[in-house]
DNA sequence: CTTTAAGCGAGACGGTACGTCTAGTCTTGTT
DNA sequence: AACAAGACTAGACGTACCGTCTCGCTTAAAG
């Protein structure tokens, strides 16, 4: 999580409480003021711990809050809703209600604003979030063709699950925090019966 | 562009040419520096300008950049290709070439990031950005109607355009910013074929 | 006072209250908590002023306080008690009244200390204390010529008035602070004979 | 030295190699950075020790500072130069050479300026500087009166021998110090006819 | 020859202040 | 009026140091 060197092994060890209550205090306070009025004085205080303390862990306060909010994509789920179409419903729903959640959205929009101009960031974010949760993807074409819904793949079907990944999750987050109109029931029907038609004709080809 | 107030008549009217000047400076910072390096002494700077010209046209920073990065938008265009297919392919690349520019995948991010937490901005970008680039959606389908491609409309059209322009917009930025991977022609004409199949399939029902 | 540049004529000219605010404060905190106790933030929430104000017109925090303690010594005067002997016994008693308030003597030692390593903040309080209070040994030259008690120069005096000073300024420091012996009207009497006799001698030569 | 308890006779002994490593590290900050500077854990380094080794042994920074500094002031002597004015002459310039020293005079005016609000630290200072030097006036007049260059003493002359250290010692320690201008032959030479012309013309009286 | 009380190096900790930077406002004189 | 210049309040930033507090390891004398 913090960058921690391993290395160590004299000295007074850091506290394991400091590390849990700085990181629950930064994310309560992204949660309430948003990135750019959290302020480390705020999060050492709410944490009661010096500033000096979050300064040892993390060299400034993007590291710091990237850290804090990093877990929150890992909660994603695919429970088996008996078809194809209600898998892609419940994903669509499950991903727009964490997004409506001001901790996960501005951390993820933060992070992918600040990767703009950091390669490394940018890798760190592939890795970590993109390609975790493309396993979501994954899991549902297996269930489908297990089904019978879809039929097996003939070859690599990479290039087609980045697709349908950018496709859902663009969709989502653009509605979600672009165009800040709702993700709901109506909508998430509306934009499977779309992609799912589209999927069955692409494949008809 | 920027907030004028229409009722003044007499006194020294204000510089077109600092207009140009601080937007233009706005954009360069934006682009080198990101949103939260961004100063507005740093824009004044550049622009030759002093920092009351800023304020006097614009209430605060956020204002300003969300002005700058709008007009970044206004560059696309629907030149008429022939075919609905060929009409969204084509809208699909040029917006991908737009965000492959460091200056626009900079300013979009950030101002979508700042976004999170601002109700006010999310607002500003709604009608600055996103309502502003529907046309392309309203204009292609008006095309199509007319060569007989999709049925004319029998409703209120606005649902589908929304939908229709969250799924190519947010398909496009995911790829591009998250995902980070190429939009080519190879993928360009894998997404049209899916969004127009299930465009279809949509419409069948 | 205050390093102000003359040469500046535009913007906003700074406020010579807060100017006069800020130095009372110094004067006030120093007086309080002596030299190492006192903060800038401190001094600048008692001037009712930013902090930045007074890092506008002092470098740092040493600039500011000797400012401040020079003025300390800018009470000193000296009216005319009607003879030479008088008047040098006067400033001698008042020199040490002023070193024998706790807050005075603090800030002396502490600024010359700080001195002894730092050839700007040297140059700084010979600018500020010691060419300035050369003034009282000037004033009383003069009125001692007027009154005929000693010969008008006939020279450049300026070798004579810094003996002069050193002499009185560092024989009562001397006594009050390291030796840490009562500078009474016995010791002033003693040591004005002492003086005068040596400066009338010299002269004889 | 150092307060070091009598009571404990079990455990690790100190180490005698740490204290003068301490000791000496101080002293070289002292003289490179002054007192403000010199921090705790810079004189750990310098001695190759732990900080917490230099607080077992000092309660804070000026206990150990003040030890540090303490054996300086021993080197001064009064060789016979064969006259009460080159013996004074000499003694000037002595002292004002060991002032010259940045370590001396830093140590000197950080203890003095410490002293002026620690009576303890006073009355140490009394005893180890100021009592110790006053030797070299009686000595002097010593000398000078077995030459017949001033009459023997008729009553007890140690006001008079304060004065006179009060007047050399502190005119001496202000030029060096406060007012900041070589003390050279020249100097030395004029100040020496005024103290002995001041001293024949108080005794005359 | 083990126990034991303390010393020791290393470095984290709560604090406090530093000096810097920016946002957004205010005050001059000039155009 | 707008403008350039720059002072102003407010407050966060990231750094440095103080003096304290764990850790785990070492060292001598006491048992």
């Amino acid at each position: 999580m913090c960058a921690r060197e391993t290395g160590r092994r004299t000295g007074r060890p850091r506290s394991a409480e400091a590390d849990r209550a700085i990181l629950d205090a930064a994310r309560q306070a992204l949660v309430e003021l948003g990135w750019g009025r959290l302020s480390m004085g705020d999060v050492a205080a709410r944490a009661g711990v010096a500033k000096t303390t979050l300064y040892r862990r993390w060299a400034n306060k993007n590291e710091l809050v990237v850290d804090a909010v990093a877990a929150l994509f890992d909660e994603l789920e695919l429970p088996d809703r008996g078809s194809l179409r209600a898998d892609v419903e419940g994903v669509v729903l499950q991903f727009a209600a964490l997004l409506e959640q001001p901790a996960t959205r501005t951390a993820l929009m933060a992070v992918v604003a600040e990767a703009t101009h950091d390669e490394a960031l940018r890798r760190r974010i592939r890795a970590a979030i993109v390609d975790r949760q493309k396993r979501l993807v994954i899991e549902g074409r297996r269930r489908a063709q297990e089904r019978g819904e879809i039929p097996p793949d003939d070859g690599d079907p990479t290039a087609q699950v980045d697709l349908i990944f950018d496709v859902i999750a663009g969709a989502v987050v653009h509605r979600a925090l672009v165009s800040c109109e709702p993700v709901d029931a109506d909508w998430a029907a509306r934009f499977t019966t779309v992609l799912l038609g589209g999927l069955a004709a692409a494949s008809a080809i």
